[in-house]
DNA sequence: GACAACACTTGTGGTTTGCAACTATTGTAT
DNA sequence: ATACAATAGTTGCAAACCACAAGTGTTGTC
């Protein structure tokens, strides 16, 4: 725990800036995968299988966060674009080996180009002494937050009522 | 633009960073919003209903860079919720005036306490001194991809395939 | 008074997601 | 070895969220 009580003014700032900010990545994903012929949750999936290489379905789920039956849905609209290889796993029936196809590899560079450019030229406009203390901060913030979520804990007002639905 | 290129290390590091932190924003978000009955669009709706007070339905789309339909709709919601308020303005019977219902204020207050709990937490579990050069941060990062957006020529990999849909 | 512009709604369709229920495969225990 | 449980993935269903296109009123303008 720290020190001091953080002020209510700055709780609010940060509520804000992280709202502001969660927007901006939101337009700024949805240019960048656009253009390249996938949607944003194809694209996360499309580096997510890049980056680990040959993963079953269920790890790339874990990974992602989502549920299994989210990504075979997702898988399913790769296959078919001819991005994404899926093959059942010669040890074991059970799990499919997911891969990167040609076409997909070369669609994850393109992305990885695109998205690289944009991010540089973002970094490029920041004075270059404060790069650093902005990566340092969104990796503090990330971490702080993936902390607070595992630890549970995230009570709420006691406003138990749900909507009409 | 900077004095210097930015290592393509660092804006990997960026790249990554800013998608972890999305996913988070975008779980702690979740939580804070279900636990009082609303949804997060709801929830992003009432707060800035809060802040302007007593809007129309277009300058609300505006501010949140929405569709109006898609507006139109969340605010049918919330009436239907009882949360928010909805007249034809007096001396313009296209407009509507949109307003917070005495419940709906509640509820924003509620909103308010659970996420000024959350990120109050969360500012104390940062060190003291690196709380004022986080806020700083990502104000700066908004602020660049805000400009961005605006000024255009995120112009991508010339791949202008689109999927088979 | 005709017509354009404005403000909003409705119809439609697409993306993303999760839960529950299912099939198929593998491991385990009797 | 057969019965049962656990694993891995798929499919049916439902919901939230969003935008474009087309529609309905309303207001301003010529």
């Amino acid at each position: 725990m720290g020190s001091t009580m953080p002020p209510p003014a700055q709780v609010r700032r940060l509520r804000r800036r992280l709202a502001e900010l969660e927007r901006e990545v939101a337009f700024s994903l949805s240019d960048q995968t656009s253009c390249c012929g996938v949607t944003a949750a194809q694209c996360h999936l499309l580096l997510e299988i890049e980056e680990r290489g040959q993963s079953s379905l269920g790890e790339l789920a874990a990974a992602l966060e989502l549920d299994p039956s989210t990504l075979s849905r997702t898988v399913d609209a790769l296959v078919a674009a001819g991005l994404v290889s899926r093959a059942v796993e010669a040890g074991n029936r059970r799990r499919q080996a997911i891969g990167l196809s040609p076409t997909g590899l070369e669609r994850v560079e393109c992305i990885n180009d695109t998205c690289d450019a944009y991010y540089s030229r973002l970094l490029d406009s920041m004075p270059e002494e404060k790069r650093e203390a902005a990566l340092d901060a969104l990796s503090i913030l990330a971490e702080a937050m993936r902390l607070f979520r595992k630890g549970g804990g995230n009570s709420c007002c006691e406003n138990p009522q749900r909507r009409p639905s």
